[in-house]
DNA sequence: AGTCCATGCCTCAGCTCCTTAGGTATTGTT
DNA sequence: AACAATACCTAAGGAGCTGAGGCATGGACT
């Protein structure tokens, strides 16, 4: 997977998948894996900068929870965090509908 | 438009541009501006360095042409070119299905 | 003539963000 | 005892965009 592609998306799937609910940064990842059937790989390296980015904007807050011996930073969107993911998701339509129109493909969202 | 969803898809956009014919930096500025409806904008800074990229690549070659006192630097795909291009289209294809996959959201191509 | 905009090419400093690799620690499995 | 999975984090290097600048021609306007 070209991760150029993913790098302009990565911080809205981020929003996305945390706003089902308060999670951490390895639940992130499996959660990216599991709900684009594999394709997208979220590597620390870009989820935690990217955590942390989002978080220091103010939208996202987080506590730290102990459970079965195992430190987690819970993550949630804050009202911010909500406005932005659909400021994002508005965009990523427009991009879309955009990339298809210069490729000649039609595009149908429901 | 968020410029970190462009920048991926940028040299895709571009090939498929010159697809449709040989063409030269301008032109394919207006080009994709046209076809994304005014939403896209490709700017020099961004737009040269990725065609002499793809050209050290061997993906596009180019010869200088004059026209109206005009210096133009046409760009066609090579076969290589062409290869990659549907490359991308394709990775471009599962990229949108993974992102509506995280969203939730139906995706139906042609 | 002089000015300005569109056309047409190019480069570069500064910035952001990913990749790759590393570090630390606990729990469960072999 | 070793290893994988879980769970957090950081940093050097590199890639590519932004925004600004440079250079040159042609046409329009004053």
């Amino acid at each position: 997977m070209d991760s150029k592609l993913l790098s302009g998306a990565v911080e809205m799937l981020i929003l996305e998948v945390i706003a089902a609910g308060p999670t951490y940064g390895y639940q992130i990842t499996q959660d990216v894996i599991a709900r684009s059937n594999g394709y997208f790989e979220l590597t620390e390296g870009s989820l935690y900068p990217a955590l942390h980015r989002l978080e220091r904007q103010k939208f996202l807050s987080a506590d730290w929870r102990e459970a079965d011996g195992r430190r987690r930073k819970y993550y949630r969107l804050t009202a911010a965090g909500k406005k932005v993911l659909e400021q994002k998701k508005q965009e990523w339509q427009q991009f879309a509908r955009g990339v298809h129109g210069v490729l000649g493909l039609p595009y149908v969202m429901a």
